[in-house]
DNA sequence: CTTGACACTGAACATATGTTCTGTTATTAT
DNA sequence: ATAATAACAGAACATATGTTCAGTGTCAAG
């Protein structure tokens, strides 16, 4: 737990430098006297105490008596990476679609690729789904046509939030902030310069979900 | 080259999966003798014999005489991130700031994770560099303020691309799509219903660099 | 039936590899 | 200077682990 606050010597950072490139490159990590070899350092005796000292902060996990036994944490790239399903489009005139809250294993051919550290901290990313935006209605949510709005799926949102609405009464589909004041409804457009929809009666928005990432992909 | 046709059999997939799990968990490829513990197979010569198969297919890669010395091939997650450096905001009033070609190191700590799967095909990562909008002046530009440009480094434009340029003659950042007709130079806001700026004389526009990607992250 | 390719067994073997231990050198504190 | 702690060396050791090989059973082609 309590570090000793020097942080990591030359020969820390050399070992670890070493371990990421010689993972990325062969899949599987160096054995002691490999590490030994790649950073000047003699004995098998003093990576291996060198590699103590690793996991003692917490850099590396390491199994006793397994060849290779060594888990670098941090950059466990495997944990970095989300891959979010591309559900459907999303258009003004029509609703859009929600995968059902069972909806689960994900099809790798139609899903994008996220890096975790892009998303909100607490989000399973279970609850995530990503739609492409079709035609120019979302303009005034500075949202264009092609780009790619990701959803977390809600039906409640809390003031400030942006979030995807159903109108009931005019059939339409919108991203606009949230605000549910003296039990009326402000919605309010991302640009400053648009007035804001105030919805007297909040029975008529649906909220589909909470918008926590858009995408626009530049292409050519 | 030429695979038989029969693709994987149970065991294969067995195999595959146990292998990707492993080293998701524990940061290492599993020994011979635990893979035959986990997929039913009592001999190792048994798992030699599948992994052998499966090299040949070129699902992973071995290294001879290597104690876990197994690289799964395919889910090679290394590659398909790419950390990109945030290196200033991009301010209307302000000549944005452009990295050096020469500038190459990375650091760590002001970096963004892309899945390079949202990149262009054909880029280099190196050629691509982050900026923090800064201010509602690029909202004609569908950029709000705190968005995230992706940027690549360039001088010149093709038509149709979005570009961050300096106008010399109003002393203005501004990012727009860039179309070069006869001689001059018309720049379109993403908003459609915005008009075209038309500038003559084309050695006013200093074009910065090319619009890859646009990220808004939507917190809280 | 015979042949041969394929899937599999079990054990022996060689060695790659983590562990441990004794001792030396360097660094820092008292 | 002296003591104490950290950093390092080298070798011996135990074993985890890949490799090999002589067989067994199965199944389809000839």
């Amino acid at each position: 737990m309590a570090r000793k606050r020097t942080g990591l010597s030359p020969r820390h950072k050399k070992i670890l430098a070493f371990l990421e490139s010689f993972l990325a490159e062969r899949g599987y990590p160096p054995s002691i006297r490999e590490i030994g070899d790649h950073t000047q350092i003699s004995s098998t005796s003093v990576v291996n105490y060198y590699l103590n000292q690793l996991e003692e902060m917490n850099y590396i996990e390491r199994e006793s008596n397994v060849s290779r036994g060594i888990n670098l944490l941090k950059t466990s790239l495997a944990n970095t990476l989300v891959s979010i399903p591309l559900v459907g489009n999303i258009v003004a005139g029509e609703p859009m679609p929600v995968p059902a809250s069972d909806f689960s294993y994900y099809d790798p051919d139609s899903g994008i690729d996220v890096a975790r550290s892009l998303l909100p901290a607490g989000d399973r990313p279970e609850d995530l789904y990503a739609l492409r935006v079709h035609g120019e209605s979302m303009i005034d949510a500075m949202v264009n046509d092609g780009d790619i709005v990701v959803m977390k799926k809600t039906n409640q949102a809390r003031n400030g939030e942006m979030v995807a609405i159903w109108l009931n009464d005019r059939d339409e589909t919108t991203l606009k902030y949230f605000y549910l004041e003296n039990g009326q409804v402000r919605l309010q457009s991302a640009n400053p310069t648009m007035k804001p929809i105030i919805i007297s009666d909040p029975s008529i928005v649906e909220i589909q979900g909470k918008v926590v990432l858009v995408i626009r992909q530049l292409d050519q």
